[in-house]
DNA sequence: GCATCATATTGATCAACATCAATGATAGGT
DNA sequence: ACCTATCATTGATGTTGATCAATATGATGC
């Protein structure tokens, strides 16, 4: 499944004429990389892109690897190249809940970096992922020598504050079944393909666990609601990861109509 | 109320030497504003004070008027000079929840500004209230002209992420009883006061339904959950809006306690 | 292919909180 | 000071989702 995702990455950069590029580069240069156009790097010139990718560091890893815990002090940035990185904060009684997913092509830290405060969740990878890591003192040079980074975290944390008032707001007022189809929404609008025979067919990303700490609800109830959602007709489980959407309306429809 | 606390207000900038400053510019002036060191208008040089000093508006608001509506288009930032102002978000079915609380020194309406995007959360006033309004075309200019209000505003998202982020955790996995538990130790940070006779005295500045909204609950709950503070003896209600609370220490115990 | 361990599901029960309906208290206007 | 409208409290009841315990399913190693 990587090695699948990590092909397209380099078919694409081929297909868009960077292929001396990407031979002088390197396949796993920030000067090719595919998901830069995504991150804080985008407008970076030439010199400061140089820069990172001379001190920058990846690695590929495994599910269940963590990139930092919680409470530990910012070392730098972490790029999601490829995978899947979830943000989980532990309460006392040792549950868990996951704050956020980031997809390949969002900074990982970047909050407790520029805000010099330990980490307040652990960074946790849920899918086999290709990880990039920034030193604070690249990432310090790069703020103040390109100030276009600056707007660009700006930006980034005021979509972060958006997502969690949202969040914040949907968590208070609506029921576990409509949060968890917008969570399956979510999924598919990544992961999903249109299978003519069945409907719209994705991936769940996610074990079992990790999908109830993201609606923020215990496995059984995970489990209780999905299987009203298959005797309701809106979702089908054909696996524990596998999910079917035969009609999108109906979901919308029930997500809007559910508490 | 408010007149004594716009005349706390004044008094204060006298008591800090600053009688000419306030003649001179008179008691509204941005220059001579005692809350503008909490804003991020904090490190603007003269000249650019002057812009905003020139351009605000201010008035005097009572409880219920609004600042803005959800769905609005911004059309500049509103600094709350003294009083309080709620942001409440109403979901389909008509109820509300408060998201946050925008006390003086608090700028108000920036993440709209900042992004371009309609107002997500209605802004509306919760005691008598002295806000200054600046015109979006004087903040594009300030953040142009001066860059340190640009990092103020990122410090500032920063933060709001930070705090939207605890209380989205907070609110699924804390009980009601030690959420308002939380709340009123907020007004207790603000507005407290030891008697030594009874213990820490405080006002709740807000009716019992926006208790309600500020931490998620029906009223009805929030009156039961009162009634059981007070059975057991964490916190006295001897008036809708005043509290007593007998020993902070039994207040931290519980929440740390209680789910 | 089987044993073992983790993960997922299901059932039964319980606690927390919402809702509805009724009553009691409070504040603002005349 | 009274009237009225709004707000707060209380009680009765219903719903949602958590928890505990048991079973089932699936994955990994040998």
């Amino acid at each position: 499944m990587l090695i699948n995702m990590m092909l397209a990455g380099c078919l694409r950069s081929v297909v868009h004429g960077e292929i001396f590029m990407a031979d002088e580069h390197g396949p796993n240069s920030c000067v090719t990389c595919p998901r830069r156009q995504l991150t804080e790097w985008r407008n970076l010139e030439t010199e400061h892109l140089e820069l990172v990718n001379r001190h920058k560091h990846d690695r590929i890893l495994k599910p269940g690897e963590i990139l930092f815990n919680q409470g530990d002090e910012s070392e730098g940035i972490y790029c999601v190249k490829d995978g899947l990185v979830g943000e989980r904060r532990f309460d006392a009684e040792g549950h868990s809940i996951l704050v956020r997913l980031n997809h390949p092509g969002t900074t990982v830290g970047y909050q407790e970096l520029l805000s010099k405060t330990p980490f307040r969740n652990s960074a946790e990878v849920l899918q086999d992922s290709h990880i990039c890591f920034i030193n604070k003192s690249i990432v310090q040079q790069l703020i103040e020598g390109a100030p276009s980074v600056g707007q660009r975290f700006l930006r980034r944390s005021l979509k972060d504050a958006q997502d969690l008032e949202d969040s914040f707001v949907e968590v208070q007022t609506i029921s576990v079944k409509a949060r968890l189809l917008h969570v399956l929404m979510i999924f598919y609008e990544r992961y999903g393909r249109l299978d003519p025979d069945v409907g719209h067919v994705f991936d769940i990303p996610v074990a079992r666990q990790d999908l109830a700490a993201l609606v923020g609800a215990a496995p059984e109830t995970i489990s209780r609601t999905t299987r009203q959602l298959q005797a309701d007709g809106l979702v089908q489980f054909p696996g524990v990861r596998k999910a079917i959407i035969p009609d999108l309306d109906l979901v919308f429809d029930a997500i809007g109509a559910d508490t």
